[in-house]
DNA sequence: CACCAGACCTGTCCGC
DNA sequence: TGCGGACAGGTCTGGT
C-alpha cells in the first residue's frame, strides 16, 4: 500500500493523538509480525513508556518511546498505523494493539500480514537491513541533481525497477515511480545508463514534485490505505499513469499501455515516453 | 551485478 | 453460484 507521501501523511495525522501518550498495555493478536525482539520482550519494551516522538524514514513509521526504544513499523503492502479513540470500534484485521493511557488505542492492523514491527534499542538498529540502508529522501538536501547523476551513471538494469531500490532513493513505490517517469518523459525499460544529463535534472524535479503533490493530497488511496485517523488521501484524482492502463493519456491521448517491469505492474505512455 | 521466480499472506475481481 | 487464476501500494532470498 503505502508509499513515503502515505507514511508521511500517516506520521503527521497520528502525531496530535499519540504524541505524549503513555502505552498502558500492549495486546497481540498477531505476534508473528513481530520480528524482533521476542514477543514477550516486545511487550515489556513497551508497556508503560510515554510516545516522545514521531518520526518516518523512507517507509518505515518510527514511535521513540521515553526509555529509548525505536518502535519501527513497516506497512508492507497491506499494513495501517491508526489511532482509535475511546469510543471507536475496532479495526477489521488489527494485529497489535497499544493502550494508551486516555482510554484511546494506537493499532497496527494488517489485511495480509506481511508488515514487520520491532522494539529496538538504538544499538540494534542497524539489524533492520531495509532501514540501514536506505537511500536519501526526496525533497532532502541530500537529493541533488548530482547525486542522481552519480548513481544513474553506468547502471544496466530498468529505470523502473532502479527508482524502486530504496537503498538509491528511499520512498519511492509503484505509484509514484510510474508517475515521476511519466512526468519526466521516460520509458521504464531504458537503462539508469540511458537518462541524458538534461533527463536526469528534469527526472530530480518529477521525483520531488509527484512526492510533494502526493504529501499535499495526503496520499493515494487505491484501495485499503488510509491515514492515520481513517481518511482517505485525493492523489488518486490526480494520477496520470498509475491505474490509468488502457486510457487515453492526459497530455496527448495517446492510449497508455501496461506492462510489466520486474514483476511489477506498469503503465506509461507509448507517445510521450518513447523508448529511443 | 542483473534478473527472475518464488516466498510471504489475504482479499477482490474477472472469466468461464 | 462456484471455482480457478490473476492481481494488489513491498521486500527478501535463492538460483541462473
Amino acid at each position: 500500500m503505502p508509499e513515503m507521501p502515505e507514511l508521511e501523511t500517516i506520521k503527521r495525522s497520528l502525531e496530535p493523538h499519540i504524541k505524549g501518550r503513555r502505552i498502558d498495555d500492549v495486546e497481540l493478536l498477531l505476534s508473528r509480525q513481530i520480528k524482533h525482539p521476542s514477543p514477550e520482550e516486545f511487550v515489556s519494551r513497551i508497556k508503560g513508556q510515554r510516545i516522545r516522538e514521531l518520526q518516518r524514514r523512507g517507509k518505515y513509521l518510527i514511535l521513540v518511546l521515553d526509555n529509548d526504544i525505536f518502535l519501527v513499523i513497516h506497512l508492507r503492502m497491506s499494513g495501517q498505523a491508526c489511532y482509535c479513540g475511546p469510543n471507536d470500534s475496532d479495526r477489521k484485521h488489527s494485529r497489535i494493539i497499544f493502550h494508551l493511557d486516555d482510554g484511546a488505542r494506537f493499532v497496527f492492523a494488517d489485511t495480509r500480514t506481511l508488515g514487520t514491527i520491532y522494539a529496538m534499542r538504538e544499538d540494534e538498529l542497524s539489524m533492520i537491513n531495509g532501514l540501514a540502508e536506505l537511500g536519501p529522501e526526496p525533497l532532502s538536501d541530500d537529493f541533488t541533481i548530482e547525486y542522481l547523476k552519480d548513481i544513474l551513471s553506468g547502471k544496466k538494469g530498468k529505470i523502473k525497477s532502479f527508482l524502486l531500490k530504496q537503498n538509491y532513493i528511499a520512498g519511492l513505490g509503484n505509484i509514484y515511480v510510474d508517475e515521476c517517469l511519466f512526468l519526466a518523459g521516460i520509458n521504464p525499460l531504458r537503462t539508469p545508463d540511458s537518462v541524458t544529463g538534461a533527463e536526469a535534472k528534469k527526472l530530480h524535479a518529477c521525483i520531488n514534485k509527484v512526492i510533494e503533490d502526493g504529501i499535499n493530497d495526503g496520499g493515494t488511496t487505491f484501495r485499503d490505505y488510509r491515514d492515520g485517523v481513517g481518511g482517505k488521501g485525493s492523489h488518486q484524482n490526480n494520477l496520470y499513469a498509475y491505474g490509468r492502463g488502457g486510457q487515453p493519456c492526459r497530455k496527448c491521448g495517446t492510449i497508455m499501455e501496461k506492462i510489466k517491469v520486474g514483476g511489477r505492474g506498469t503503465v506509461y505512455c507509448p507517445n510521450c515516453q518513447k523508448l529511443r
